[in-house]
DNA sequence: TGTACATCAGTGAACGCGCGTTCACTGATGTAC
DNA sequence: TGTACATCAGTGAACGCGCGTTCACTGATGTAC
């Protein structure tokens, strides 16, 4: 062989990384695989010694993206004072950096409608994305069952997404900002945590979470 | 003219209401308007005396579709005995019908995380629709100033539709039914509402869950 | 040790297809005179 | 009232482009003998 042994498997991951970034950024439509491959300096029929299909790819990116992502999400709560891990998974998702670099970011929030005109493969992956993230969060979560937690992850990590999706088809940007506030507010309310705007007057979305 | 004085109107209105469902149920990428001009029993090239282009379409059936998610928006509010209408509104929005009919739901909860690339033409309506639904359903809603009850119900609208957009992205029927359950007890707990799962300490819904 | 052959990541031309858009044309009706 | 011309929604062939995929080929290295 004229390349290293693991040449082909560092290949595929730069291919995959690349994808799973242009995919979050631009929608599975408007990524080329023959622009992907030039701005990885390989030509487009090498591609398929990696990969069966664009599919194939979508659904390696997808995995990675949600991978990815889950490990920034345990990083953040990891990170967090004790007992403010949801507080400090709350702020990293609903951040404007966030917002601002769907590439890399959530690839839920990113690709969300798109999800469920995949193959059912790709959306076997989502599932196991969203039962993994639940069950990380879960233990930071309000409820009396783990079950209950649970679910109450799973909502939040819905919503959160909607939040994310919708501040970034928004055209107006005080608007933008003024949605992606709000939902801190209330989800941080959820979390039992007083914000300024919480404590500035509003009482309830923090009596009324629960 | 061969035609009556308002043909031309109502064969834009078919299109236009034709296309709504199509970009809904498809997403703007699957729709072709050579099939969805022959569905009308038109050809394609007529198309073009209508419209300026796709986008021109694609703008005029998502505003479509705005109007028309928020005329049932209302129509759910008033529908609703005295007190009750957040609660009809969002369990029309979480409910099964919606999640399986996207074709006739709302918009953003389809097309999502597509309007963000979309031009900002498009984005301007969204923002439009994001405003006078929140208009709408800030009477409703709990907060002391009518900007805090309007900011709360956008983020509802944002919440409420990113679990729908991953509940019809997930492969798992019982997760998503799951996941739709969850997010009406807990929406419904916002609105004040003790659902049965609620009452009955949320033993029902919590040992559908695995 | 040398020779012939197999392997295989990568190349780049070519193919095929779908689809948005254009365009010359049709034909029924309205309008000018 | 009749004639010539304009209008315009709709038709369907054709164009052009992007893009996913295929394929014959390259060339460096490994392997068999």
């Amino acid at each position: 062989m004229r390349y290293p042994a693991d040449h082909k498997t560092r290949v595929r991951e730069r291919i995959v990384q690349a994808a799973s970034q242009r995919f979050r950024r631009s929608g599975t439509a408007d990524v080329a695989i023959a622009d992907l491959m030039r701005d990885l300096r390989l030509t487009h029929g090498g591609f398929y010694r990696h990969f069966r299909g664009k599919q194939d790819l979508f659904d390696a990116a997808f995995l990675a993206a949600c991978e990815e992502s889950h490990r920034r999400l345990t990083a953040a709560a990891a990170a967090a004072p004790t007992g403010r891990a949801l507080e400090a998974i709350i702020g990293a998702y609903l951040s404007p950096e966030h917002c601002d670099n769907a590439e890399h970011g959530c690839p839920i929030a990113a690709l969300s409608s798109e999800i469920a005109r995949h193959p059912r493969r790709t959306r076997v992956t989502l599932d196991r994305a969203v039962r993994q993230s639940a069950a990380a969060v879960a233990p930071f979560m309000p409820g009396e069952t783990p079950a209950e937690r649970e679910q109450t992850a799973m909502v939040l990590f819905a919503g959160m997404s909607g939040v994310l999706t919708l501040a970034r088809a928004i055209a107006d940007p005080a608007l933008r900002r003024s949605i992606l506030e709000a939902a801190r507010t209330f989800y941080l309310g959820l979390a039992g945590v007083r914000t300024a705007s919480t404590r500035s007057g509003s009482r309830r979305a923090a009596s009324k979470g629960e």
